[in-house]
DNA sequence: AGCACGCCGACT
DNA sequence: GTCGGCGTGCTC
C-alpha cells in the first residue's frame, strides 16, 4: 500500500518518542488526535497507542504498519493533556510513554491476548505429537478457538507454550491476537409497572383481581409499586431497592411474566453519588475574610499564592469560599490531597457543599470505577475534582484554579514508578499551562514554596490564629536521659507522660501518641554473639513483628517465622533493639490494662476500610489510646483529643538526609497540631534524648520562621535546594561489580562538565540493596547560573555515550529530577 | 517495556 | 545429547 498520511502514536512504552503507522484512507475519515487505537508492535502484540499528530512525512528508515483498530469515536485525550505529558517527559527525564502508562486508567490500555486457532483440523500423524500436543489439538477440535491461558490450564502451565510452538511448527494451529475490552459498564436492573397497564386502569384492576386467588404475595408487591411510583416521581427503582423494601425476586420475576411489570436495564455509574444532605459554608470569621480577599489580591498579579495557615486555622473553609467563587465564573476546581487524606472528613465537607459536581478519585478504586471517572471527568460532569497527585492526569478542562492541600506533604512526590513528578510542582505547571491560579496551603510550608514565597514568586498570605480563637497547644520536652537516669520510666513511657495519660484518660479524652517506625522493634540481635538477622535480599535488618512472631523486611516485603536461636550460634539469648509501634502497644496495654488501645499504621491497615473504620471507631470514642506512625499526621481532625505524646523523637532528627530537620520540624509540629482542635488549648508531650537540640526548641515555640532561615541559612551553605537543583541518578544491578564499573564511568564522562562540588558521589544509599538489585547514586546539582534543560540534555548524552559500550548497557539508570 | 534470538550449565 | 537459564538487541 503506497499511503501518504502517516499518524505519530504514543505507545505505552520505554521507548524514545512516538511511532509512525500509516493511514488508510478509511482511518483518514475518521481519526481524531487523543483518539485510541490499537496497533501492531513487535512480532506478536497489539497496544493502546494515542493518536499524537497527522503528517504526510514517510519515514525512510524502516517500514511502517498500519492501524488495526479504532477503539473510540471521539477523542479520550485531549489536546491540552498530550501537551502535558510531553512537558512531563522532557522536565522528568522520561519518555512519552512511562508518562502515558502512569496517566491513564490501565483499564483503558488495552492488550492484546494471545489466542491460538486450529488450521489444520485434519491432521492425521497423530502419532507424531506427544500427549501435551495431543491434548491441546483435541480441545481444539472442539472448540476451534482458545487463549493461551486456556491451553495453560489444560495442560501445565510451564509447557503451554514450548508445546503451542510445536504445534505452529507442524503446520496445525496458527496465535491469533485479540484485543479484549477490560472496561465493563455496570448494568443493574430496574423495575417498573409495565408500560401496557400503566394508566390504563381496567387492565391494571384486571391483573389485580387475577392474582386475588392465589398470588397475595404478588398482589402486595404490585400495590406497593404503585404507591412508590407516585412518591418517587419517576424516579427508576433498582430490582434490588425494591426487594429490600419487602418484594422478593420470586415475586417480581413473576409478575414480569404476567406482563404487570417490566425488568429494565440500565447502566449504572460506579462513582458514587450518595447525596450528603447539603450544608451551608460557615460564615468566615473576620481573619478568614481577610485572608480570603488578601488571597484574591495576590492573585491579582501573581499566579500562585502560599496560605500559611496554623493548624485548625480553617482553611478548609477559605478553600470552599474560593472554589465557590470559581465555579460561579464557570470554571473548575482541582483540588489536590495528600495520599490517604483522600478517604477522610475533608473530602466529605466538600462534597456536602458541592454535591454531585465533585468527582473524588482514590487510589482504592479499582480499573472500572477509575474509568468512569475519567469518562465523566472529560464530559464535564464535575466542578471539582479531588485526589492524590494522580488527578492531575484527568481530562478536564477550563480550569480557574488547583489547590494543593498541605503542599508540604511528601507524598506528593511520585517515587516508585517513573515519572517520578513531584505533584506539587506539576500543579504550577498546570496552572501556569492553563491559566489557572494555584493555592498552596499548609501549616507548615515546604522550605522551597516559602522560599519562593518570600522572594516574591507566590504571594504569601498567613493565618496565626486557630479556629475560635482556641491557643495552639501547649509543646513541652521529656529528656529521657534524664527520665532514666532518674528511674522515672516503664519501659519507653517516661512517667510524666503516663500520668498525663492518666489525666486524660480521667477526663474521658481520647489521647494520640506518635511513633515513626512500624513493628514491634526494626532490629533483633543475638546477646552472645551479636549476630543480626538480615534480608536475604535486601541489605537491611529485619524487623521483628511480634504479632505475626515473624521477622520482616519493609523493603521487599520478605517475612520469615522468628528463629528461636540464633541461626549463628545458637544461643536463645535473642535480643530486640528499637521501638515500633507495636511494641508501644504492648508497653500501654501493660500499663493501662483497662485502655481500649489501637495501632494505626500500614500493617493495622490492610484491607480496603480498615482506615476508615479506624476513624469511624475513634470518632465514636470506642478508641481511648491511638498509636500510630505518620499516618496519623494526615488530615486527622477530632474534637475529643487533648493531649498528643511523641515518643521518641529522635530518629527524626538524626535522619542522613539534608530534608531530615525540615521534615521533622513539619512531622512534630502537624502531629502537635492533632490535640485541642474545638475547644479548650491542647497540651504536647514530646520525648527526646536530646530535648536541646535546636529542631525541638523551635517546635515547642512554633517558631516556624526561625526553622525556616536556619534550614535556608544551611542549604545555601551545602549547596542544597532552593539554591541549587538536584538530579540523582540511580544504578541498579544484580551484580555489584560491574554497577559500580558503570556509575564510575558515567561520572568520569560527567567530571569535565561540572564543578566537583556539583557531581556526588556513586555513592551506595543508606539501603544499598533491595529485591537482591545493588543500588548506587550519583548525584548532579545544578547551580542557579546554569541552564537545568542543558544540564539535562549533557546528562542523556552522556548517557548515551555510556551505552556505546555493551557491558554498561545492562546497569538500568532511573532518574530522578528534584528527588526528595 | 516485551519479546525473540542466541549462547552456556544441569538434567533425561 | 536437550531444556532452559538470562544476556543482548530490536521494535514504528
Amino acid at each position: 500500500m503506497n499511503s501518504t498520511y502517516f499518524a505519530e502514536l504514543i505507545l505505552p512504552l520505554n521507548l524514545e518518542g512516538t511511532f509512525t503507522y500509516h493511514l488508510t484512507d478509511s482511518d483518514l475519515q475518521q481519526i481524531k488526535i487523543g483518539q485510541r487505537v490499537a496497533v501492531p508492535f513487535g512480532t506478536q502484540k497489539l497496544y493502546t497507542g494515542i493518536i499524537h499528530s497527522i503528517h504526510q512525512n514517510k519515514p525512510e528508515l524502516y517500514k511502517t504498519k498500519g492501524i488495526h483498530a479504532f477503539l473510540d469515536d471521539e477523542p479520550i485525550v485531549t489536546p491540552f493533556q498530550i501537551q502535558f505529558w510531553e512537558w512531563i517527559a522532557s522536565y522528568y527525564m522520561c519518555t512519552l510513554g512511562d508518562v502515558f502508562r502512569n496517566a491513564f486508567p490501565s483499564a483503558l490500555k488495552l492488550e492484546s491476548q494471545t489466542f491460538v486457532r486450529l488450521i489444520n483440523p485434519d491432521y492425521e500423524n497423530l502419532q507424531e505429537l506427544n500427549d501435551h500436543e495431543y491434548l491441546v489439538f483435541e480441545a481444539l477440535k472442539l472448540r476451534q478457538i482458545i487463549s493461551v491461558e486456556e491451553a495453560a490450564l489444560i495442560i501445565d502451565a510451564k509447557s503451554a507454550i514450548p508445546t503451542l510452538k510445536l504445534l505452529i511448527d507442524k503446520g496445525i494451529i496458527q496465535l491469533d491476537e485479540k484485543i479484549q475490552e477490560k472496561y465493563t459498564p455496570k448494568i443493574d436492573n430496574y423495575v417498573r409497572i409495565h408500560p401496557d397497564i400503566k394508566g390504563n386502569d381496567q387492565a391494571f384492576i384486571q391483573i389485580l383481581d387475577s392474582l386475588k386467588k392465589n398470588a397475595n404475595k404478588q398482589r402486595e408487591s404490585l400495590l406497593q409499586l404503585i404507591t412508590l411510583e407516585t412518591q418517587n416521581q419517576g424516579k427508576p427503582l433498582k430490582v434490588a431497592d425494591f426487594v429490600k423494601m419487602g418484594s422478593t425476586n420470586a415475586v417480581i420475576k413473576s409478575l414480569a411474566e404476567k406482563g404487570a411489570v417490566e425488568i429494565y436495564q440500565f447502566q449504572t455509574s460506579r462513582v458514587d453519588e450518595n447525596e450528603l444532605e447539603k450544608e451551608e459554608i460557615h460564615q468566615l470569621t473576620l481573619k478568614q475574610t481577610e485572608a480570603l480577599e488578601k488571597i484574591k489580591e495576590e492573585f491579582a498579579s501573581k499566579n500562585t499564592v502560599l496560605l500559611h495557615g496554623v493548624t485548625s486555622s480553617g482553611k478548609t473553609e477559605i478553600y470552599l469560599k474560593l472554589m465557590e467563587q470559581v465555579i460561579a465564573k464557570g470554571n473548575k476546581v482541582v483540588y489536590l490531597l495528600p495520599e490517604i487524606s483522600v478517604t477522610t472528613q475533608i473530602v466529605h465537607r466538600i462534597k456536602k457543599h458541592f454535591g454531585e459536581k465533585v468527582g473524588v478519585y482514590h487510589s482504592k478504586f479499582n480499573q472500572n470505577e477509575r474509568v468512569e471517572l475519567w469518562q465523566k471527568t472529560l464530559n464535564g460532569d464535575f466542578d471539582i475534582i479531588i485526589g492524590p497527585r494522580n488527578v492531575l492526569f484527568m481530562p478536564f478542562d477550563q480550569i480557574g484554579l488547583v489547590i494543593v492541600d498541605e503542599e508540604h506533604e511528601s507524598s506528593y512526590k511520585q517515587m516508585d514508578t517513573k515519572p517520578f513528578f513531584q505533584g506539587r510542582d506539576m500543579a504550577m505547571v498546570l496552572g501556569s499551562m492553563t491559566k489557572a491560579k494555584v493555592l498552596l496551603g499548609s501549616a507548615t510550608p515546604s522550605i522551597e514554596s516559602y522560599f519562593n514565597a518570600r522572594q516574591g514568586k507566590y504571594g504569601y498570605v498567613e493565618l496565626t490564629e486557630r479556629f475560635g480563637k482556641i491557643q495552639l497547644p501547649e509543646i513541652n520536652l521529656v529528656d529521657l536521659k534524664k527520665a532514666q537516669r532518674e528511674k522515672e520510666m516503664t519501659h519507653d513511657i517516661s512517667h510524666i507522660l503516663r500520668d498525663e495519660i492518666i489525666e486524660q484518660l480521667k477526663e474521658k479524652k481520647q489521647v494520640i501518641l506518635f511513633q515513626n517506625r512500624r513493628g514491634y522493634a526494626p532490629i533483633m540481635e543475638c546477646n552472645s554473639c551479636g549476630n543480626t538477622p538480615e534480608c536475604p535480599n535486601c541489605d537491611v535488618s529485619l524487623t521483628y513483628h511480634k504479632f505475626s512472631n515473624q521477622l520482616k523486611c519493609h523493603y521487599c516485603g520478605y517475612a520469615q517465622a522468628k528463629p528461636n536461636r540464633c541461626v549463628s550460634c545458637g544461643s536463645i539469648e535473642l535480643n530486640t533493639k528499637g521501638l515500633g509501634t507495636e511494641q508501644i502497644e504492648h508497653q500501654l496495654q501493660e500499663i493501662f490494662p483497662e485502655a481500649r488501645i489501637r495501632r494505626m499504621d500500614v500493617d493495622a491497615m490492610r484491607g480496603k476500610f480498615a482506615y476508615e473504620k479506624l476513624i469511624e471507631d475513634f470518632e465514636n470514642k470506642e478508641v481511648d489510646i491511638l498509636i500510630g506512625t505518620q499516618i496519623i499526621t494526615k488530615g486527622f481532625d477530632f474534637g475529643n483529643v487533648n493531649f498528643v505524646g511523641v515518643i521518641r523523637a529522635d530518629s527524626l532528627l538524626n535522619f542522613p538526609d539534608f530534608r531530615a530537620h525540615e521534615k521533622a520540624f513539619q512531622l512534630l509540629t502537624q502531629v502537635s497540631g492533632r490535640a485541642g482542635r474545638r475547644q479548650e488549648q491542647g497540651k504536647v508531650l514530646i520525648q527526646s534524648y536530646q530535648p536541646e537540640h535546636q529542631i525541638l526548641q523551635n517546635v515547642t515555640t512554633y517558631n516556624y520562621h526561625q526553622t525556616m532561615k536556619d534550614i535556608i541559612y544551611e542549604r545555601k551553605e551545602f549547596f542544597y535546594p532552593p539554591f541549587t537543583r538536584l538530579i540523582n541518578l540511580r544504578f541498579k544491578h544484580t551484580n555489584k561489580e560491574r554497577l559500580d564499573k558503570t556509575a564510575a564511568q558515567l561520572v568520569q564522562l560527567l567530571k569535565p562538565s561540572f564543578e566537583s562540588r556539583c557531581l556526588l558521589g556513586p555513592e551506595a544509599p543508606s539501603v544499598g540493596r533491595i529485591n537482591n538489585q545493588y543500588i548506587t547514586d550519583v548525584m548532579i546539582k545544578i547551580l542557579p547560573n546554569q541552564s537545568p534543560i542543558k544540564v539535562k540534555q549533557l546528562i542523556l548524552q552522556q548517557i548515551e555515550r555510556l551505552h556505546t559500550i555493551a557491558a554498561y548497557r545492562s546497569v538500568k539508570i532511573d532518574i530522578d529530577v528534584d528527588p526528595m
